[in-house]
DNA sequence: CTGAAAGCGCTTACAG
DNA sequence: CTGAAAGCGCTTACAG
C-alpha cells in the first residue's frame, strides 16, 4: 500500500464534488447523477484513483475475503480443487486468501484469518478442530469442511458420497474373481479414509467376503511405500488392493512392479479413489472412482456465500455423487463370479 | 467480518484503561506497562477481542498481504512451489492473496489486488504486460516475476538458469549419440521457453550440431499431444526430443509408446525440464533438469520482502543454477560420442 | 441527487 | 507510561 496515494478525497476536489459523490459513484447502486458520475469517473482516471477496499471493510463489515486453508498441495486432487474453486469465488467478487495450515499452527493461522476479517473459511485437506470451529462460529463466520466432515461440528461440509464410492469397488473386485483383498487407509481420523473403508467392507460383506489385509498409509508417498510392503510381506499376498486415495496408489504400483517383479492387472489389481489426472497415464491407467472435483466446489462455494450474504450460519452437509472410472489396473468382472 | 464483534473500545471499557493502551498492547514495541498490559490481556481473553488487522492497514498503509498470481495449478511444478511460498510468507507474517489469472482478465486482476492495498505481488505462470508493471511500480507495490522475466520491465525477477539448463541437455543428448534431435516448445512468448531452446541450440552448436525438428506444445497437454503427432509425422524420425518441460513430456511419452509403439529410450530419447515429482516415477523414469524450487522460493520472498519493508522498489534479477537429473528416459552417454 | 457530518476500528503524535 | 484527540479512507444516514 502506497502511502501518499491518492483518496477519495483527491479525486473530489479535482471533480468539485464532494467527497461523498465521489464514494457513491463507486458503490453499486448508489444515487448518482450521470454528470456528477462522469465528472468523478474522469477525475479518477486523471488521478490514477483506487478506492481501498480496506477502509470499506472496516466500514461495512465485510471483507469480501475467504479463507481457503490447505494442508498440502502434493496430492493434485487439491490444487485442481483450488483452481476452480478460486476463479468462482473471484467471479463472484470474492478474493481467496490462501492459508497453509500445519498439524501445530492451525489455532494461531485460524486466529490470524479472522483478524483479517474473513467472510467465509473452507477447510480443504485440513481438520478443524471443534474449539475452532466452535470460535469460528461465535464471529458468525460461516464454515464449511471440504471433502471431509466432522459430526461433532456446528460447520457445513461437503463430499462425494465415499461409502457408495468404496462399496462399488468391493462390488467391482469380487465380480473381478479376486479373493485376497486388501485395503490401504490414508489417515486413519479423517473421514474419507474411513467412509471409503466402511463402504468397501460393507460391498464385501454383500459379497459375502471379508477383507484380508490391511495396512494404512496415512496419505503420503512414504507412508504408501511402507503399507505396500506391508501388505506383501507375508508369503500369501493379496491379489488385489483398494488404496484410499490416487496419491498413494502410484508409488505402490510402483514398488509392487519394482521390488515385488509383478505385472499389474495379472498378478495384483489395484483401484484407488479421486481419479486426479495422472490416473489416466498410460503408465498407470489406474481404475479409481472419481470425485466430482467441480460439483463439489460448485456445492462449496454456493453453501459457503448463501451464509455469507445472508449473515446466517447454518449447518448443511452435500454429499455427491462419484462414479466408478475402470481403466486396466484391476482385472475386470467376468460373466460369472468365482465362488 | 461479524457485526457487533468486540472492538479495542469495549476491551477498554472492562480494562478500565483508555483505547490507547489497548492499541498498544496489541501493537509490538508500543510502551505500556505491564500492569495495565496484563489487564487489557485478561479483558481481551474474557471478551474473545481480536485486533482487526484491515483498520491498521487502512492506518499503517501496510496490509501484510501479498498477492500471488498464477495462471494455472495442473503443471505441478506450480502447486510445489505455492505451497512452499505460502509457509515462507506466513512465517514471516504475511498472508497470501491467491489470484487465478485469465489470460483475458489480467487488467481488471490487478486493479482488484492493487485495491486490496497488497504490500508486493509475485506473478507465477502468468505475464504482466508492461502497462500493468508501470502501474504497480507507480504505486510503490514491488512485484517479483517468478520464472519468467520481461526485460522492458521494471520488475524484479526470479528465475533458473534456463540458457544453461539447455545447454546441458543438448551435449548429454549428442554425447549419447542421437542424430537427429528435436526441440518442443512451450508457449512461444515465455521466457522459460524461449532460454532453454535458445540454451539448447547453443549446446548443438557447440557440438558442431543443428536442430532436427521443431514443434509447439504450448505447454499445455492437448498441445504436447499434438506437437508429438506434428514431430512424428514424416518418415525419417526424431531419435531424441527435449521437451521444454516435464508437464508437456508425459503425455508425449504416452503418445510416443501407445501410438507408434516407440519403446524409450531405446527407439527415442525424451529429456525435460522441471524435476517435478512424477519424473521420479518409474512409468517415466524421466532425464530432467532440475529447477531448484526451493531456493527460487527463498531468492523471491527475500527480494519482494527487502522492497516491502524498506518501501523501496528496485529491479533485481536472480538466476539461480540447475542440476541435471539422469533417470532412464533418455540413452546414457558413450565414450566415444559417434561423429 | 447532493453535501456536511458522524462514524467504522484502529494508530499515532502530543502533552502530561 | 498514559489518555484525549486527531486522523487513516471510507460509508451512510440525514437534511435539503
Amino acid at each position: 500500500m502506497a502511502r501518499g496515494s491518492v483518496t477519495s478525497t483527491d479525486v473530489a476536489r479535482l471533480a468539485n464534488v464532494s467527497q461523498s459523490a465521489v464514494s457513491r459513484t463507486f458503490s453499486p447502486g448508489a444515487s448518482v447523477s450521470p454528470e456528477t458520475r462522469a465528472r468523478v469517473i474522469a477525475a479518477a482516471e486523471a488521478l490514477g484513483y483506487r478506492p481501498n477496499v480496506l477502509a470499506r471493510a472496516v466500514i461495512s463489515g465485510r471483507s469480501r475475503l475467504i479463507a481457503v486453508l490447505v494442508a498440502y498441495l502434493d496430492n493434485r486432487f487439491y490444487p485442481l480443487v483450488l483452481e476452480l474453486m478460486s476463479r468462482q469465488l473471484q467471479d463472484r467478487g470474492y478474493q481467496v486468501l490462501l492459508v497453509m495450515t500445519d498439524a501445530g499452527a492451525q489455532d494461531a493461522l485460524v486466529q490470524k484469518m479472522l483478524q483479517y476479517q474473513v467472510d467465509g473459511i473452507v477447510m480443504a485437506s485440513a481438520t478443524l478442530s471443534s474449539s475452532l470451529a466452535q470460535e469460528c462460529a461465535s464471529t458468525g463466520t460461516p464454515v464449511v469442511l471440504f471433502n471431509r466432515y466432522v459430526p461433532a461440528l456446528p460447520s457445513s461440509s461437503v463430499t462425494s458420497d465415499n461409502i457408495e464410492g468404496g462399496r462399488q469397488l468391493a462390488h467391482f473386485l469380487v465380480s473381478g474373481g479376486h479373493r485376497r483383498i486388501a485395503f490401504v487407509a490414508g489417515q486413519e481420523d479423517s473421514s474419507t479414509s474411513r467412509d471409503r473403508e466402511a463402504g468397501f467392507y460393507k460391498g464385501l460383506a454383500e459379497c459375502g467376503r471379508t477383507i484380508f489385509r490391511r495396512a494404512v498409509g496415512l496419505y503420503t508417498v512414504a507412508g504408501a511405500v511402507a503399507a505396500a510392503h506391508h501388505l506383501f510381506a507375508d508369503a500369501e499376498r493379496p491379489d488385489a488392493i483398494f488404496v484410499a486415495n490416487d496419491h498413494m496408489a502410484f508409488p505402490i504400483m510402483d514398488v509392487l512392479r519394482r521390488d515385488y517383479r509383478l505385472r499389474i492387472p495379472e498378478d495384483v489389481s489395484i483401484v484407488a479413489y479421486d481419479d486426479v489426472p495422472e490416473a489416466g497415464w498410460d503408465g498407470y491407467a489406474l481404475t479409481t472412482v472419481e470425485q466430482p472435483a467441480s460439483a463439489m466446489v460448485d456445492a462449496t462455494v454456493s453453501i459457503l456465500l448463501e451464509q455469507v450474504e445472508s449473515r446466517a450460519v447454518q449447518r448443511r452437509a452435500a454429499v455427491l455423487p462419484c462414479r466408478l472410472v475402470v481403466r486396466r489396473s484391476a482385472r475386470l468382472p467376468r460373466s460369472t463370479v468365482a465362488g
